[in-house]
DNA sequence: TTGTGTGCAAAAGCTTTGCATGTTG
DNA sequence: CAACATGCAAAGCTTTTGCACACAA
């Protein structure tokens, strides 16, 4: 099946997972909130809410910064985007479904960053949930240095 | 050994190897900076940038909020201080020499923070390091969850 | 029609910066 | 004495809030 048809189902059932927990939880259809997620399904990568904001004035969308915020939080709570902080004082925020469960490796130097799976992970959750006596619900796992060799050390610092 | 004679020590060897970093890198032995730094070995658990500067002022060092800030990168610099951010906006800080690496799990309700270890991360860092050619330098994991039973949720919401 | 959601702009909260003054080396 | 660090306040940036209007249900 081809990657791009793939994204249009994935964007399909996204839309009606909004929008069965908008139902669910009485809250509104309005079109600038599927307007919201349709541009973050359309984008790869990790963007934050002002970059985002300024993607949808571009595409001519009449939008506020306040609703794009309202709208992030609206998409975490339902599991539909995921919301990070990479060592600074910035939320990044990424498309969570249909892409399994990842952590992120961080260049200080040029902000690039990989993603990478490992089950241990999985592991250490469970046993110091039962250990500490925690309900361990979600983490954040990221590794820090350098990428190799060729990384533009003045662009986009992230430290 | 008792546990303020520890403390102590810690101090005055946290002191020696700030004052190094100072000198090696023709940086200036204020008072301010040392002032700083005693106040935060002094105190345990985590802290924000704020709380530190308050308590400076409340102990009537006279200190700004620059200075603070200026000081706290130099100790992250110099490895004397650990800075994280537990998925809000806002820094915190804790001491570090003298005490085992550690990683955190944190109640999304009360905003307690827990900390444990487990050899597996740097097996984990080490093996992506390879496997994506970085050299990793540090890592920052966190859980998050809620903490057994007696937890007030209202009182300092982390989320 | 009713009340929630929106846009806009102002405010809030954390952090950084500019400038005149003070102090280290 | 020269350069760097400091205090103070203002500015910067991300995020939140208040308010009047729009529009979904």
């Amino acid at each position: 099946m081809p990657e791009y048809t793939n994204k249009e189902r994935i964007v399909k059932e996204v839309l009606n997972i909004f929008s069965s927990h908008l139902e669910t939880n009485n809250l509104r259809k309005t079109p600038e909130r599927f307007a919201i997620l349709e541009e973050i399904y359309s984008r790869d990568d990790h963007f934050d809410a002002e970059a985002l904001y300024i993607h949808m004035k571009n595409q001519n969308y009449r939008v506020s910064r306040a609703t794009v915020y309202n709208t992030l939080e609206l998409l975490v709570t339902c599991d539909l985007v995921k919301k990070h902080q990479f060592g600074k004082n910035l939320a990044q925020y990424e498309k969570s479904y249909g892409y399994k469960q990842h952590d992120h490796l961080i260049c200080v130097d040029c902000g690039k960053v990989l993603e990478f799976c490992d089950p241990r992970i999985q592991q250490i959750k469970t046993m110091m949930g039962e250990l500490l006596k925690f309900k361990v619900t979600h983490h954040s796992l990221n590794l820090y240095g350098q990428c190799d060799g060729a990384c533009p050390k003045t662009v986009q610092k992230l430290n």
